[in-house]
DNA sequence: CGCAGAATTGATACATCTCAAGCTGGGTGG
DNA sequence: CCACCCAGCTTGAGATGTATCAATTCTGCG
């Protein structure tokens, strides 16, 4: 099993942490991570498995490490909403609540740092760096998730797929450093459908919608996935935002 | 000046305040109290008045005492989009943060219990109780965020109009203590344009909804304003949401 | 009384959904 | 090595829900 050769390779220091600077442990000290180190655990998933389901009791928090997750809630009938992606650094769970409350999903291959929930809440009781991090992490996702009401409430399936396409360059841009101005390469991490399901879509509007932005030469395809920005600006103002400054975070 | 007399009447002790209980205060202990008590003050204002423009720089953060406020996000052509109902004992203004993010506006006359940011910050280093439950409000509303883009992103015009119904209901139920069943009365806090900016709709589509179920008897109107559902369980339905419990929070 | 803001109602336009058919590319088994 | 298969994707045609534009009607108030 690969699965275990990727544990037992991951199982790292947390000094050398690649999400070590942005995840929940970010500000801790030395001594602090210590106890840290001694109850965590990795766990890995293979792409398309389900990490948790909806209303499931739930004895673990986690950050992502590598590879993507989403958030999605799901309706009597089958209608789905993605409320969350999940990235490295990323943190899923919540202190205080016993099920979960959404369907947690690896999108790709995913290796989570996982802390069982009752050490991990007695840590947060006592270490400030903890709760402070919390914090200020969920504060940025509640923001994001409030854009994301403006984008599902307002704007226009054009202007979805551009928001959406422009914040997955923005991502990778900005792992690559630098706001780069030319031309932006990345690969979308998500299916036609799991993309219309982050944009209260259906599939077949993202295609057509995608096929559109394509014609317009605002961005160009290699493969289903793979895409070129050949104007960052181009894209943005197609995704009807506010274009000033933005680099608040 | 009305405004001053409520400014004294409402100058009270922490411990008569009317949302001592659910506030970012709750958890605090006397002394703590106390030391709120020297860096607070009250604001007033009037109905429709806007509180802070986004973007504006913000140098005090606020608990809503009584009132209520939105926020909202514009685009640049006008369109707007609600993405938060401030009620009393929430909270307004994020630590850390120079400018505002959202409009926000009195949507009734409303009262505010100020803290100027930097003694607020300092509070909030040397008192967990008050980072601790910031943290718990903060969770609360990004899973409200979230089930908002729920219904944002997937569900009609109709659902969307009975979920917001039985949301402003089960509050005011709430207040007035218990599950009541049997039939609800309460009155609308927002004009049917706020509706259809916290909905993603246009206030005609809002309207006729609104019509629609009035004819189907799953409410009464009395005025323009006053609601009366008959059968609370019915409005649930409408709403489309998993009806299973739901006493959470 | 009459005005103004709020709400309702109607007729039509249009964006997106729905249903349906076909395409594409990578993996598999014969 | 080829043929097949299938999930993912694209494209088309028509249906439908909501937006848009336009008249009224309500309601409270100066």
């Amino acid at each position: 099993m690969a699965i275990h050769h990727d544990l037992t390779s991951l199982a790292h220091e947390c000094a050398d942490c690649p999400i070590r600077h942005r995840a929940v442990c970010a500000r801790c000290e030395a001594d602090e991570l210590a106890r840290l180190e001694q109850i965590k655990y990795y766990r890995s998933y293979q792409a398309g498995q389900t990490i948790i389901w909806s209303g499931d009791r739930m004895d673990f928090v986690a950050s992502v490490v590598t590879g993507i997750a989403t958030l999605t809630q799901t309706m009597e009938d089958g209608r789905r909403q993605m409320v969350g992606l999940l990235l490295p650094s990323d943190f899923v769970g919540r202190p205080g609540r016993l099920t979960a409350a959404y369907d947690v999903t690896a999108t790709t291959d995913l290796v989570m740092c996982c802390f069982r929930k009752k050490p991990f809440e007695e840590m947060m009781a006592s270490t400030p760096h903890i709760a402070q991090r919390l914090l200020e992490m969920t504060l940025d996702e509640l923001d994001a998730a409030r854009e994301w009401m403006l984008l599902l409430g307002r704007k226009t399936a054009r202007e979805k797929i551009a928001s959406l396409l422009s914040i997955i360059a923005r991502r990778d841009v900005g792992l690559k450093k630098g706001p780069a101005q030319g031309s932006i390469v990345f690969d979308l991490p998500l299916t036609r459908e799991e993309m219309a399901d982050y944009l209260g879509l259906t599939l077949e509007t993202v295609s057509r919608q995608i096929s559109a932005l394509k014609k317009d030469g605002v961005i160009e395809l290699e493969g289903k996935r793979h895409i070129i920005v050949p104007n960052f600006d181009a894209l943005v103002e197609q995704a009807g935002d506010d274009n000033d400054g933005g680099f608040l975070v």
